[in-house]
DNA sequence: AATAACTCCAACCGCCAAATG
DNA sequence: GCATTTGGCGGTTGGAGTTAT
């Protein structure tokens, strides 16, 4: 797409910010190409867009990435790639752009998958898949994310029972997969664990899958086989999380 | 002090899919 | 059914700021 002519680039200035932060308030987010003449902005629907997005929204964290969030966009970015708007979806006041920049410049070469190409592991292929649509998860210095225990009290231990009795000998699987189990399940408000099969049912496209999903799958052809392998072997040691 | 090299992030670009006419 | 418009996404880049020489 060729930028209109004449429309302003760059680097925005405060004067631009206070014009769009106003449009945006009388009018609502949405109808972005009308925003630039609503805003008197000589600037693009996109620019608009992603200048209020990034920048504008009310909420945005900024300042550095905290521990537990670092952890989770390593998780996430194992189990989902770089779907970059998904992964911030889990971290709340973090934009898209924020998470992308940190990665790439952060974590992209420290975080190394060479044991998964160094495994030589057989392709492994599934019937059946769960489809996760994150939620915004809140964080706090007594993060449960950084705490396997905490998470396991949350998501295995009946109430009332101890934990160490429950789970006196707890492997390195079993912690992950606890992980993974609280993270894939309950969750927070208006939480979605879409569970589809295989075959031609609830495929997208069909009156029976979710739109939400239906938007999210096909992009860059994300199918049910583009997990990373790890997540395939989380899968297999965990049937509970396979409908 | 000068400047080259490096880091980081805001913004742009190109593409895709859904919505609309 | 087709073409166009729109919203949204991930990849990439430009340049300001920082550090090293």
């Amino acid at each position: 797409m060729k930028g209109a002519i004449g429309v302003r680039k760059g680097a925005w200035t405060e004067e631009e910010d206070v014009l769009l932060k106003k449009c945006v308030e009388k009018y609502g987010k949405g109808k972005w190409h009308q925003v630039p003449h609503r805003a008197g902005l000589n600037r693009c629907r996109k620019s608009c867009r992603l200048r209020w997005l990034n920048y504008l929204m009310p909420d945005i964290k900024r300042g550095a990435f905290q521990e537990d969030e670092v952890d989770m966009i390593i998780r996430l970015r194992r189990l989902l790639g770089n779907r970059w708007s998904l992964i911030a979806g889990r971290l709340p006041g973090r934009t898209a752009n924020d998470v992308k920049n940190y990665w790439n410049t952060h974590l992209a070469e420290k975080v190394v998958y060479q044991k998964l190409k160094e495994d030589n592991s057989p392709t492994k292929f599934a019937t059946k898949v769960n489809v996760i649509r994150p939620q915004p998860w809140p964080f706090s210095k007594s993060s449960a994310w950084l705490d396997i225990k905490a998470t396991l009290v949350a998501s295995r231990t009946p109430p009332g029972e101890n934990i160490e009795q429950s789970s006196p000998m707890l492997s390195h699987q079993d912690k992950e997969s606890a992980w993974w189990e609280n993270l894939l399940s309950e969750s927070g408000p208006n939480e979605g664990l879409i569970t589809s099969t295989s075959g031609l049912e609830g495929q997208p496209g069909t009156d029976s899958w979710p739109r939400e999903f239906a938007m999210e799958e096909g992009r860059n052809g994300w199918n049910e086989l583009s997990f990373d392998a790890d997540v395939w072997e989380f899968l297999d040691s965990n049937p509970h999380a396979v409908i």
